[in-house]
DNA sequence: TAGAATTAAGACCAATTTAGTCCTAATTGA
DNA sequence: TCAATTAGGACTAAATTGGTCTTAATTCTA
């Protein structure tokens, strides 16, 4: 279906939660204000680590806190902390030969779509997630959806000098 | 992994093989063509068919063409065909209640970045999907690029000379 | 009209992935 | 020293996916 998985979800709850406020907050806490079960904010706060969005402090009053300011840290970096590498097809990550050469035309391609939406998704910040309506979320889909849509209505040129 | 499934990706080479062959060709002879099982080949045909992306015939001489031109198909036609709704998250699709109320913040933000993947690859043609290296998608990839990407590092610059 | 070629529909199982839980260190403040 | 925390895995159960198979229904051709 073309979805991410439910950590990655709670991540970025747990995320916005932490843009919001500013303290140190430990597993717990996030836990209990996000309804979330505290193992899970703990793997999910752990995979955020990991990838350096978060910084851990050990100990008694310890906790997590953003490593950046809300607005230098993109959904593509959380979706790739919590889900890996954003590559829709496997051809993409390792090349482990496709059915047929034909097929790789369509794998570069492939390579071309899979970078398209990690730089959608990476001008997504976490402060526009974390903002009720953001306009510039909105905005980047109106970049997208420029003159017309492929579909059974017709179609192209304007998009050869759509970025000149 | 924010992948799709193999199914999809069969799909893909199933249709710019008949976008390729404007004959009436059957199941068993796209699997032979493409390496791939019958049975497989049928699954993903009869997915495609019921999403009307290709007619179908039955009884001898049967087979499948596409149902339309391959310019005016798009991938997210496709992909929604072998894999339901394009919607990252569940929330996008029937809303059982997330774990808080603020989450719901991220939710209609969700919905907003859905929506500029959906259309993202809604402007991917499968006409551009079989060209070898297509500068459509390149176009495409270049205009979600725009300004400046979020966070420490910058994803922009390779794409700008990468179909130059 | 019979028979062969094909798609339609869906049941079914195995393998993988994902979600969720739990346990045992290691670290740090009081 | 002790309690509060994170680190790092191991582990199980559930869900999903991939792949195969079986039984209609349709249609061409001889």
């Amino acid at each position: 279906m073309l979805r991410i998985g439910k950590l990655t979800d709670y991540g970025t709850v747990v995320m916005t939660a932490l843009a919001r406020d500013a303290r140190r907050l430990s597993a717990s806490e996030l836990a209990s204000n996000l309804t979330l079960s505290v193992e899970v904010a703990r793997k999910v706060l752990k995979l955020l680590s990991n990838a350096e969005l978060v910084v851990a402090t050990r100990g008694a009053q310890g906790g997590y806190q953003l490593a950046r300011p809300a607005n230098e840290i993109s959904m593509a970096e959380i979706i790739e902390a919590l889900e890996g590498p954003i590559a829709l097809t496997e051809c993409s990550i390792h090349d482990h030969r496709c059915s047929v050469e034909q097929s790789c035309h369509a794998r570069g391609n492939w390579h071309l779509i899979n970078r398209a939406i990690r730089l959608a998704l990476g001008q997504v910040s976490l402060a526009d997630m974390a903002a009720p309506g953001s306009s510039r979320i909105a905005a980047l889909a109106r970049r997208v959806a420029p003159p017309q849509a492929v579909g059974p209505t017709v179609h192209t040129i304007e998009l050869e000098r759509a970025d000149s």
